[in-house]
RNA sequence: GCCCGGAUGGUGGAAUGGUAGACACGAAGGACUUAAAAUCCUUUGGCUUCACGGCUGUGCGGGUUCAAGUCCCGCUUCGGGUACCA
């Protein structure tokens, strides 16, 4: 018989669809383990060669586990929304509902293919209303809730209008977008509306007017994680900066605990890294300054208090409220002409402009510690989303301040002894301080940190105009609020509904609020959102929300719904949240770092200070896996010709490379006949070849249509298999590293999976017997068992695959069939190659299937060698081998060593300094 | 600029501080075959030698060590992330 791998696939496929085989029950008598996936998101163009990477790496330890006695939850479903859908409806008037259950039935026919272990019952959509309906479900709670800086959780906003109701202001610690400050009194004389007014500023989901990335390509704005440099990162569209009228999330309010959450989850470093420097933690202190002659003050955010002796101007960002404010007369005309330029320019041109620019205020500010009166600037370097939206510029120790100082010559006054600040500025927190105050410039009682370090001079600082009443301590993120609000049709509907210009959420016992159709998937002629085009938009005569959810709000909580995904009465339940409790692996790509890594996170916690959820943190052990890269090939076209010469040959011409599709390409020789049908243009064309063959150039780059390099899966599985693709995959190297795709090694994992199928079949005669293995046998077996464990552990598959190769070369070359050695190999091997190890487990005489059967242990007694040979080595250079029993004691080996012909050569009459032998490793004899 | 990763044969990659290059691809040679495919066997880092062997070798330069791909210091270079965050 020969491994037919079509037949065997297909046959196991079906059965263990009929049986359930993989289907998920809550089970207390079990431990549970749950693999997730990211869920992808389903694009016109399928699947490629890259995608399911990470899908048999957690099938692989799905599987695992399940053989080692877990209970294993490992679902799969799809990120249904998107901007892709909504964009081609735009152009062909194809719903987007139908592209995306067209695109979502292909990708499971490619998914099917590959053998994954999914419980398909658990599937979820995104777009789906009952999947969708506890995405609306969490937006209510969030606009019902508010966040308690001192409870550090979120809490109902109920409690925050009994609160005002009896004490105003007075004691809140809330997360909020402004300060406010009124009395019970007043807050009581407050109409409806203006109580409204006042709790979206503490709401978790709120509205408001911000300043926000503005696509106008897309129609829509967008998050921060979604621009990139300037440009959306799908499509590369311009991003402007635009006040709108927008729904937010208050991530912000989570910054600290997002921080803290991060050392008790087990993800790399580098991941964990990207988000600490996203959520950017910065301690300092905030400090006021008066304006001088005016009755006005404002507020800085500095870490380095210690500077404000060397503070020579202050800068303001456009935006910021104060530039009214301060902004004198005569100065009045310049200040807005600035602001104006600014406005007009794109956020790309600011940053690819490094230009410093900027203009006088008119004003002057007080340095609270000497008195001295500073001007006050405007400029763009200056962000308003960060700290307060105004700085104290320390030329002598910022580069941007530097910059600027240089550029409209204002002072600079070193603080830091022996720094030299003729050429740039002196940003390091190194450093004794000094000028801080000027000789001459001492105040009775006044701060004096000279002679400090830096860092103790900025604890002094903060202590100081803590004491003084001139500021206080404080913590900034750089974390902002996700912008929540997309003028887009393709997307979950916004429960809300609007009175008085107030918004309001729709009854929960209304929920899910569909999707309404609409007639074209454009702007309104108004430019209102597609939404402005549905009929009868509206809930009791109220009009609904135009805007729908981004993106990120289907794959927030995706991963709880798993648990329980028909529940109709909660999210999920209590009972199958504390059994599933959260993710145990979580296998997905290094681009949500900043993006859905945060959210989740953030989601999960809400629902956590909610009750809903039991643990904090959704994914407890995150793995990346690297990009796989296109490989490309190339053919060189001799100029003004339809000839293609041979990469070797090449030189010798004027060439121009052109793609080639790298599936008419096999080992870089190239099917000559397949590329003249490949494309009209090369029907007629000529080749100089080498040695009768045309070989093509290659370079690895991003796998994409347009490079020719794409490969299919299902094109893989059906010359070769889906177990050895799956194989192939893993064998490529580390999970975690980018590799490029190279069809060309395949055949390699291939071969080996027709050697493991030659131990059970010689010819049609099943040749296994039941003999009893022989201790070298049992050897190989159980130096694989303890290998294969191992690596599996530590997500080293590539290294498992060498390892059964070596294996199956070990038994191929002793002839061994021995059931007692073959079962346990195969049961090893099915997280990896689940068809064939459950056809073999079968012809073993096996019932069930494969996936319950037990993990192999390995039992060390095999594995005990009697001898060792030793490395002799001089002066670290191994010279010969000596084989020694391994009991030999230490003084013996050398001895044994010493003694040996090879090494008297190797001294030639020399004495030995030292020698140096570890046991059962190696002898260095050093002369 | 800053923060992470990498750099090992023609290629993908392996190697708790202890014989660098496991395993696989490719290549070369051979067996079987009328032939091809498939399969099997041998060789395969470089230089050198008829051969035994020798020299050299993990991006570069130093260092620690009996012993360094692995640890430390300083560079080069290629990926990825981030960008006026005060």
């Amino acid at each position: 018989m020969e491994y037919s791998f079509r037949e065997i696939e297909q046959k196991w496929q079906a059965f263990w669809k009929e049986n359930n085989i993989y289907k998920a029950n809550i089970n207390p008598e079990k431990p549970k383990y749950y693999v997730l996936d990211m869920f992808p998101y389903p694009s016109g163009a399928g699947l490629h060669v890259g995608h399911p990477l990470g899908y048999i790496a957690s099938d692989i330890y799905s599987r695992y586990k399940r053989l080692k006695g877990f209970n294993v939850l490992h679902p799969m479903g799809y990120d249904a929304y998107g901007l892709p859908a909504e964009q081609y409806a735009i152009q062909t008037g194809q719903h987007p509902a139908v592209t995306t259950s067209k695109n979502i039935a292909r990708y499971r026919e490619q998914l099917d293919k590959i053998g994954f272990c999914y419980d398909w019952s658990r599937e979820i959509r995104t777009c789906e209303p009952d999947y969708y309906k506890w995405t609306q479900w969490a937006f209510i709670q969030m606009f019902n809730s508010y966040y308690c800086n001192d409870e550090h959780q979120a809490r109902p906003v109920t409690e925050l209008v009994e609160a005002f109701s009896e004490q105003g202001t007075e004691g809140l610690n809330a997360a909020c977008s402004e300060e406010l400050k009124f009395t019970a009194a007043e807050w009581n004389a407050k109409s409806e509306k203006e109580q409204q007014k006042i709790l979206l500023n503490y709401r978790i989901a709120y509205l408001a007017d911000l300043k926000v990335n503005w696509c106008p390509a897309l129609g829509t704005v967008l998050a921060n994680d979604e621009v990139s440099e300037g440009v959306s990162v799908r499509g590369g569209h311009p991003v402007e900066q635009r006040v709108m009228r927008q729904w937010s999330l208050r991530v912000s309010a989570y910054a600290q605990r997002l921080l803290e959450g991060l050392d008790t989850i087990d993800w790399t470093d580098s991941l964990k890294e990207t988000q600490r420097n996203w959520i950017g933690r910065s301690e300092g202190a905030e400090m006021s300054f008066k304006v001088k002659d005016e009755d006005l003050e404002f507020t800085i955010f500095t870490t380095r208090a210690d500077t404000v002796f060397g503070v020579t101007f202050m800068v303001l960002a456009p935006e910021s409220e104060l530039v009214e404010q301060l902004t004198t007369a005569d100065q009045k005309q310049a200040v807005e002409a600035y602001i104006a330029a600014t406005k007009k320019r794109t956020e790309r041109e600011r940053i690819a402009d490094k230009r410093v620019s900027g203009v006088f205020s008119g004003s002057y500010a007080v340095n609270p510690l000497t008195d001295e009166a500073i001007p006050v600037w405007i400029s763009d370097y200056v962000l308003a989303g960060y700290g307060t939206g105004a700085i104290m510029a320390v030329p002598a120790h910022d580069s941007r301040d530097y910059a600027f100082a240089k550029h409209f010559n204002l002072p600079i006054v070193p603080l830091i002894e022996g720094c030299d600040v003729s050429e740039e500025s002196f940003d390091a927190k190194e450093g004794i301080v000094t000028n801080s105050p000027k000789t001459g410039a001492e105040r009775r009682g006044g701060l004096v940190l000279n002679g400090l370090t830096v860092k103790e001079a900025i604890a002094k600082t903060k202590l100081y105009i803590a004491e003084k009443g001139l500021g206080r301590v404080k913590v900034n993120y750089r974390l902002r609020d996700a912008i929540f609000s997309r003028q887009r049709y393709w997307g979950e509907p916004f429960p809300v509904y609007y009175k008085d210009g107030m918004p309001y959420m729709i009854d929960e016992s209304k929920l899910p609020l569909e999707l309404p159709e609409i007639d074209k998937f454009l702007p309104t002629e108004q430019g209102e959102p597609p939404l402005g085009r549905a009929k009868a938009w509206e809930i009791d005569g109220y009009p609904l929300e135009l805007c729908t959810m981004p993106g990120f709000a289907g794959s927030s909580a995706y991963y709880l719904r798993y648990m329980d995904p028909q529940n109709d009465k909660a999210l999920v339940s209590t009972e199958a949240n504390e059994y599933w409790r959260n993710v145990d692996l979580y296998i997905g790509g290094t681009e949500h770092a900043t993006g859905h890594l945060i959210y989740s996170r953030f989601w999960n916690k809400f629902l956590f200070d909610l009750g809903v959820v039991c643990e904090e943190e959704p994914f407890k052990k995150l793995i990346n896996q690297g990009m796989i890269q296109g490989r490309s090939n190339f053919v060189y076209r001799i100029k003004d010709t339809n000839t293609f010469v041979s990469l070797n040959l090449k030189e010798q011409y004027d060439t121009t490379p052109i793609h080639v599709d790298v599936n008419i390409v096999s080992n870089d020789i190239l099917d000559v006949e397949k590329f003249r049908n490949w494309n009209p243009e090369y029907k007629n064309a000529e080749f100089i070849l080498e040695d009768g063959k045309y070989i093509c150039g290659w370079a690895v780059e991003k796998m994409s249509k347009s490079m020719f390099n794409v490969v299919n899966p299902d094109d893989i599985v059906e010359k070769y298999g889906a177990d050895t693709l799956r194989l192939y995959e893993m064998f490529l190297g580390p999970i975690e590293q980018s590799k490029p795709w190279d069809t060309n090694g395949i055949d390699g994992v291939h071969r080996f999976l027709k050697r493991l199928w030659s131990l059970f079949y010689k010819g049609d005669e099943f040749i296994v017997t039941r003999d009893e293995p022989s201790a070298e046998e049992l050897k190989i077996l159980h130096k694989t068992i303890k290998k294969i464990t191992y690596d599996i552990e530590n997500f080293s598959y590539n290294t498992s695959v060498s390892a059964f190769m070596i294996c199956v070369n070990e038994l191929f070359a002793l002839k061994s069939s021995k059931q007692a050695v073959l079962e346990p190999l195969v049961i090893l091997l099915a997280p990896f190659a689940p068809h064939v190890a459950e056809e073999l487990y079968h012809l073993l005489g096996n019932q069930g299937t494969v996936c319950d059967a037990r993990f192999p242990v390995c039992n060390d007694a095999y594995l005990v060698e009697n001898t060792v040979k030793y490395p002799i080595s001089f002066n670290g250079k191994v010279r010969f081998t000596l084989e020694l029993p391994a009991d030999m004691s230490k003084e013996e080996v050398e001895r044994t060593a010493m003694s040996n012909d090879q090494t008297a050569k190797q001294l030639n009459g020399s004495a030995p300094k030292k020698v140096i032998v570890v046991p059962g490793k190696i002898v260095n004899i050093v002369f």
